[in-house]
DNA sequence: TAGATTGTTAATCGATTAACAATC
DNA sequence: TAGATTGTTAATCGATTAACAATC
């Protein structure tokens, strides 16, 4: 009974995360939560995670709370994670070549089906399964399969020309791993940034913050 | 004139991207901006802008707006960036590696200064400039050097054992790349965690809603 | 049935936006 | 001075928490 009202995105964004404790939860053999154990778990209040799970629908039992697996298995389909959409990553260099042997993209809803770049000297190489190709082929590449999602890890510079190009081809969305923030006027565009540096930063902040509270509770 | 008072973690966030913003202003050669002019620039509101700077202090100047480069510079000084914290990275795979050769560590506050990891292939190895150390080595190190952070690039199973560890030779903050949620008691502790997989997932979800709406649209 | 825990409505809290007086 | 734009207070909006009736 999966309802149909807009989901604010500070739910989307925690949807991720109760999956991966349910992950957890399941693989240590836990059948049934309740709000309030999983909240203790998680860190979060009982009524949040209510909340949250009934923007998509009533998941639990009254007086019982949830069953583990069920509520996993419909979180992967909330999320979408049993469509094998269809992901290319472009720039195969440090960053790149290290997403594509260590995120797990199949389980978070893509398949990594494609590798690009312009660099002569990667084109040709095989990485985990896949030869990169020659950047100026995605768009051939594109005509020829579904692509449903760019992985961006091409230089700062690059970025928006690179994406631009995708959107040209049909790509709507992106994984953004460049320092710059793209822009997309497509009515379907969407995309997810990751600025690590400023995650960086924030935790720079968050350090000095620490350390000046607790110097002044030492007086 | 620094404000002192608690400053939300939503305008923190939002600061990083500020000081990249200006810094590209400064490249472009532009002296000076208004809120207006940077909220369309940023996406935001002008009173969004002038609210988060006013966390700190008047940055700004009635009737001519800010200064670029005083600006970026303050903001700078508000993060800490120029204090030149230590950092330490724990795994050197296909993530660690990529981190050390892409992140631009001394840019976001931070030095970095050592690489350790548990696997004898690695150990040893140069990366960067630094020599991959034992994680055995890992106390030793701390009690001989100031450390003021950790990025853990570690299998998830050894995330929290990790920090336990670094959390017993002073190090209190955590830039954490695995899967776990890791949990640390020290008043003084931070963690700032980059769940790679959660956010792939929450495109996944976008992806599918942009489609879902936009298919709705056509009726 | 009694106890537990959900789903949901109402109350609170915080963050964003709007408005405007202060001032460069 | 007049025009522009800030800093700041007030109004709005949205998200989180609390409460409780429904129900397993």
């Amino acid at each position: 009974m999966p309802k149909n009202q807009y989901v604010s995105t500070a739910v989307i964004r925690r949807m991720p995360r109760y999956y991966r404790f349910l992950g957890e939860l399941l693989e240590r053999g836990v059948t049934r939560i309740s709000s309030k154990e999983l909240a203790a778990l998680m860190n979060l209040t009982a009524s949040q995670i209510r909340q949250d799970l009934n923007c998509f629908g009533g998941f639990g039992q009254q007086g019982f709370g949830y069953h583990v697996a069920l509520l996993h298995e419909e979180i992967r389909k909330i999320l979408g994670l049993d469509q094998g959409f269809r992901a290319i990553l472009i720039g195969v260099g440090n960053l790149g070549r290290a997403f594509v042997n260590h995120v797990d993209f199949t389980g978070s809803g893509f398949d990594l089906v494609g590798l690009f770049d312009k660099n002569p000297a990667l084109i040709g190489k095989k990485i985990s399964g896949l030869t990169v190709q020659d950047a100026d082929e995605i768009s051939a590449f594109c005509a020829a399969h579904t692509v449903d999602v760019a992985v961006l890890c091409v230089p700062s510079e690059a970025a928006q020309q690179t994406a631009n190009g995708l959107i040209d081809c049909g790509v709507t969305a992106f994984w953004n791993f460049t320092q710059y923030d793209i822009k997309v006027e497509h009515p379907e565009a969407v995309v997810e940034s990751v600025h690590l540096a400023d995650g960086l930063m924030a935790l720079c902040y968050q350090v000095n913050d620490a350390r000046r509270s607790s110097s002044s509770a030492e007086k």
